[in-house]
DNA sequence: TGACATTATGACACCGGTGTCAGATGGAGG
DNA sequence: CCTCCATCTGACACCGGTGTCATAATGTCA
């Protein structure tokens, strides 16, 4: 079993590698007759072209980084998933590279990662899609990428979004609806654009329905458990206790439905509870988590398509969409009684 | 900013190409004054060898690929964050292919994956790390693999595994010495030999305390909430009921657990629950569930440190090992009464 | 000091493709 | 029948490294 290479294939059709090559790549010149003879002959001696010779010629490795600091596994896998999609699409390939925001040598990182893995485009996923400094960077060194869920406006870069807004407006406005006035908040990490987002669609929905928004009722959180549950104690703790919470995600609202619990409360009948993103965990527990859907991996496969669209052939204006957040209403919500 | 090349590098340090790849790749018979010249010129022009034209030459591409089809996202981000790890301890960057075993066209699907990659080396995790046929395949294409919690004794293989069985031994002595007889056990994915190994603990452990299998306590799942939920229904329907149940993984088990709590059963007075893995989820709940602890990191970090090694300098004998799993009690289970 | 082993260095082909350009071929138009 | 242009094809350099081998420089020993 020995390799097959372009030279073999040339000479087993008895034509030039360059022709070869041409029908490779389904360049115009080829006659058909000399395209068929090739393309029988790849069939023959299945012929594979090597991606890495070819990557060296024309300076691409069919490879798509994605960049992710994230403490939902749900939400990697998520966007691992979507991103996979696109890629195998296409005859990319997806190396993961999880890494800190925070590190004071997050550029250094990230160039030491192009440079030794030459990938052809790089997918930034909260909270990289909103950090000015690295989409600076990377418009500097040429590198193509794709935001998923970032903030920022911006024509030059290639974003996919949904509402985060709208959603968690929509949600409030469900609680509300349900007689809950002392709605308790709790925030996500403030390095993720979503945090904002979600916050405001909840302060538009109070303000939209004339309640006042209480400080006392909002808790910062990080989007993991362990905030969730930090801040669940505080807020149960309060006196009065508001009768719903909504947290910025599902882990969250996890926290808080199990402090909860074991607090002897019931829920929903006690304490309405709701999430954000509709993580797995939202339909694992009981009661199973009013949330908002998030499309999350529909939002990352929109995203590595333009990118490697881009990549391919480079365009003058930039894909940009908003895709929409939907409300699933379980068992952790009920009218305030 | 123009690019930095072997060549640039040459001329500017005055030596040849090749003298400049000695000192790259550390290679002996280079003076150690021109050694010293060439690495201040690399600081200076802040060179990067090119992994891609090193891959050609060299045959290889410094990428893993991790092979998985595993329900449970905790799991397959465990094995990312092991595998990652140990991929960046020795710059090789880790591509990740999620795949069905079931699919006829398996050893087509890594076939193309193998050839359009140029992969380096394979992790396989379950259930492919059990697929003999797998095995076999890339055995006789020369590719170096390595096993993670696979079953197979082969002494050809890189293997890390935990000691499933011995975990469901203790975890269910851990059940009959709380006085549990009735014991129910929710099984895994038939294709997963932890599936095996698990039920095997299970069962010594009831044999060694003269309690009597019984047939109709045992369910079959598939490692999935779902499965896990249809297992539950099942269970929770016997009369007599089980006082106890164990689920093969912490997903099957959180089903129970929310069926139960949904048929307004206590947890743990009128049923013990135990899951195994320790997933996240397992402490997001409440009850908290008490489970075995795998080491999935740093199995799947050991199996790739190893593959590299492997493939850097191919040894002999081939690195094997077991791992210990480690039974943690949380509030799920308690005495039976 | 000469014979020989050892170390240091560079020239050159090669990995397996792609880009450039020149030349061959064939058909249309005068 | 010749000119001109469009279409096809291949020779060759090139991408940025590594492997092989010849040769130069240095050291060792008799």
């Amino acid at each position: 079993m020995k390799k097959v290479t372009i030279n073999s294939v040339a000479q087993y059709a008895g034509v030039s590698k360059k022709t070869v090559s041409r029908v490779l790549n389904n360049e115009p010149n080829v006659s058909p007759a000399t395209r068929e003879k090739v393309l029988k002959v790849f069939k023959e001696l299945d012929y594979r072209p090597n991606p890495i010779a070819r990557g060296l010629a024309r300076n691409k490795s069919f490879i798509i980084g994605c960049l992710y600091d994230n403490p939902s596994k749900s939400y990697i896998t998520r966007v691992q998933s979507g991103a996979l999609e696109a890629c195998h699409k296409h005859n990319y390939n997806l190396l993961i590279h999880p890494c800190e925001l925070r590190g004071e040598a997050l550029i250094d990182n990230i160039d030491q990662l192009l440079t030794t893995s030459r990938l052809d485009g790089l997918v930034l996923t909260p909270p990289f899609s909103d950090s000015r400094e690295l989409i600076e960077f990377l418009k500097q060194k040429n590198i193509n990428y794709a935001l998923v869920a970032s903030a920022i406006q911006d024509d030059e870069s290639i974003s996919v979004c949904s509402n985060d807004e709208q959603g968690a407006f929509e949600l409030t406005e469900h609680l509300i609806t349900l007689g809950h006035t002392d709605i308790a908040f709790i925030k996500g990490h403030p390095d993720h654009s979503a945090t904002e987002n979600r916050f405001n669609g909840y302060k538009r929905a109070l303000e939209q329905h004339q309640i006042p928004l209480q400080e006392r009722l909002v808790a910062e959180g990080n989007f993991s458990y362990h905030s969730g549950a930090d801040s669940a104690k505080a807020i149960l703790d309060l006196t009065p206790r508001p009768s719903a919470v909504f947290a910025s995600n599902d882990y969250m609202a996890a926290a808080v439905l199990k402090l909860a619990t074991q607090r002897q409360l019931r829920v929903p009948e006690d304490l309405s509870i709701a999430g954000f993103d509709n993580a797995p965990i939202a339909r694992h527990i009981w009661p199973g988590l009013t949330t908002i859907a998030q499309p999350v991996e529909e939002m990352t496969r929109q995203a590595v398509e333009q990118l490697i669209l881009q990549i391919s052939e480079p365009q003058d204006t930039v894909y940009q969409c908003v895709l929409e957040a939907r409300l699933i209403t379980r068992e952790s919500t009920a009218a305030n009684h």
